[in-house]
DNA sequence: GCTTTTTTTGCATGCGTATGCAATTTTCTG
DNA sequence: CAGAAAATTGCATACGCATGCAAAAAAAGC
């Protein structure tokens, strides 16, 4: 018996016997003294089994440690009950909670995720022949977008993709977005009636469909009032940048005396800045309102007016559009756009009367109002 | 030819032509006049094959849209080139840190990454079957750990475990964490520097031992002063509970004058409630630590003294963890923890005096001093 | 040019499972 | 209890690829 060192940490050439040898179908039929299909269809839920086999092989699948073979189910069924999900970035709060509650959604259904983040700026088409080899049965991509080859060979390959909250123009994909464009112009509502003037935008990635459809909301809601002159500024999505553009707007002249930042993770930063580096109060100074109400939007540092990106609903609509189209293997072009609402606190200053949309449904009114 | 409507969205029931089936490595062959395996020897790096062979084989895969089958080839080689990542939940905002770095490190030598997340305070058990299906080559688990029991088995399959920032008493698994234990000393020892005399301590999950480690250090370098009556609560990483903590703590008779808690999740919470509930000055009033050095602990509002959870290295050394022990096919118990250092700011008064940790180490000084 | 050595290639097989089909057993019907 | 219908079971095969082995081709040595 070689000596030992005490101790938690063991040297590094002492590895634990490595066996590698999974337990095979073919072994625990043999155990069960039935054949391997006996075993496959124990496994298959809805296959033709009688009970009592079924047992017999449960048990011994128990009693060896067996468990099915996802890969090799994969090879027969062309279903690998992946999902490949891409995510550029993480950086904005919403991503952590869209990834835990579709995480939790695919798994009910029995499906699992394949990640890949991490190459922020960078385009998706990278890591796209890496997700395809491993057959996922759909592709879902947030917070980045695929060329139009890509999808195209997604579609050839039959495999559904799905974006999230992002648009795309191309014609063989689904999406799932919020309400960008009324949220812009709500916002816009909003601030007007509550007697701002000189208005700015920061914008988040400039080029995303997201950005663009909150962008022209807002402008047209100013529009609706004759405003027309918004300083304007790109965050990027980037809290460096976001600093900059809002010391930019700061700084300037005539600064703004509302600000609707394209999200709220930028949102923050901006308060920041013009708090802390301008002495600005808000919103007696200064009315920022953010998109997407995360969770740090409520605290009360900030208490940030921001308009909701129901992210439950999204990816509820994000799962299902992604069900739909692979249990009747099929790819559709559906476009979801769930319904959000202004989430009104202190960082922007109150109108005096209850505000309606154009359409005449209520954004907002004082309390005991309406 | 049938009349088709217009615009974005096409009606539920016109999919698109859907092969769904993949070009294999023998179409491929058969296009490019060699066999299959000279087709696969194509695709493996370091494979015996001539360069015009690989060139005819890359040409016919190009123009048939060839793509390796990743499954297949786990089948025979017994490697996924998957690792299992677990990660109950995302609050805390190191989670998507990690997960971005992990990603990329994991991506970078040629590994995918299954996420399994989204099931806040259960146990790690149920979605345990479900990683082991798809044959992972490693098993990655963060903000959970694993039952004894489903820890063999993983041993029993070969299958490497790190745990990531948790360590854990069973013998056949790896862990990574932060200097948790002296980063709770050197807080205590700032904070008895600057002249606080009621300590509080605001735990997270009680029961993990990243929670136990910081606190066991918070606690001795409080008794090396002879401080041991400390107030005690539990956030349980949970804002609710953390925030009932908080006011629990602050209600007291005796208030504490210098706060640590487990986490700067939690730490940007108390800050809050004893700022906005409380009316209390930070630090004036009272003194906030945290432990984790996220992002918001810089921003102005916060300020926030915190002890740094070196991400970055930490995600380095797990996945060199990881992979020496895939590579070696053994299963080794290695324990490292990386060094971290206290980030102070303004959540907590300054001490006169340069700061030493027992062992001599300077902890900090002020500005222009030692 | 011919043998020896090295490189390249194809053949055949197996990885672990699902499933159509035919054989067998069980259940039902009268 | 016999016969028909239904349920269950095993056999054989295929999924797409990697790899040992032997055959063929190319390169090297003389």
């Amino acid at each position: 018996m070689s000596a030992s060192e005490g101790g938690v940490s063991r040297p590094e050439g002492s590895p634990a016997a490595t066996a590698r040898h999974a337990v095979t179908a073919e072994e625990v039929a043999r155990r069960a003294g039935v054949s391997q299909s006996a075993v496959s269809r124990a496994f298959t839920p809805g296959a033709s089994v009688s009970p009592k086999t079924r047992e017999k092989v449960l048990a011994a699948a128990r009693e060896l440690g067996y468990r099915p073979n996802a890969m090799a189910r994969t090879l027969i069924t062309n279903r690998s009950r992946i999902i490949g999900v891409v995510m550029a970035y993480l950086d904005n709060m919403i991503y952590p909670d869209v990834l835990e509650k579709l995480a939790a959604g695919l798994q009910q259904r029995g499906y699992q995720m394949l990640l890949f983040t991490g190459f922020k700026d960078r385009h998706s088409d990278p890591v796209f022949e890496q997700v395809m080899q491993y057959r996922v049965d759909g592709l879902l991509l947030a917070s980045t977008t695929l060329s139009s080859d890509l999808s195209d060979e997604c579609t050839a390959a039959g495999v559904p993709v799905v974006m999230f909250n992002r648009m795309t123009e191309h014609p063989l994909c689904s999406s799932v977005t919020s309400d960008n464009r009324n949220g812009g112009r709500q916002i816009a509502e909003f601030l007007v009636a509550a007697g701002h003037c000189r208005f700015a935008y920061i914008a988040g990635a400039a080029i995303s469909s997201t950005n663009r459809d909150r962008e022209a909301g807002f402008r047209e809601g100013l529009s609706r009032h004759g405003i027309e002159r918004i300083a304007y500024a790109e965050g990027n999505l980037e809290l460096a940048d976001t600093r900059a553009a809002a010391r930019g707007l700061f700084a300037a002249d005539e600064p703004p005396d509302a600000v609707f930042v394209g999200s709220d993770h930028m949102a923050l930063a901006v308060m920041e800045i013009a708090r802390h580096e301008f002495g600005l109060r808000i919103p007696e100074d200064v009315s920022v309102v953010g998109y997407d109400d995360v969770g740090a939007a409520d605290w009360p540092s900030f208490s940030l007016t921001s308009f909701t990106l129901p992210v439950g609903p999204m990816v509820d609509a994000a799962v299902e559009l992604m069900m739909e189209q692979i249990e009747s293997s099929s790819i559709l072009s559906h476009h979801r756009v769930v319904p959000g609402r202004l989430a009104v606190r202190g960082s922007a200053r109150l109108p005096a009367e209850p505000v309606y949309d154009p359409d005449g449904t209520l954004i907002w009114a004082p309390d005991g109002m309406e």
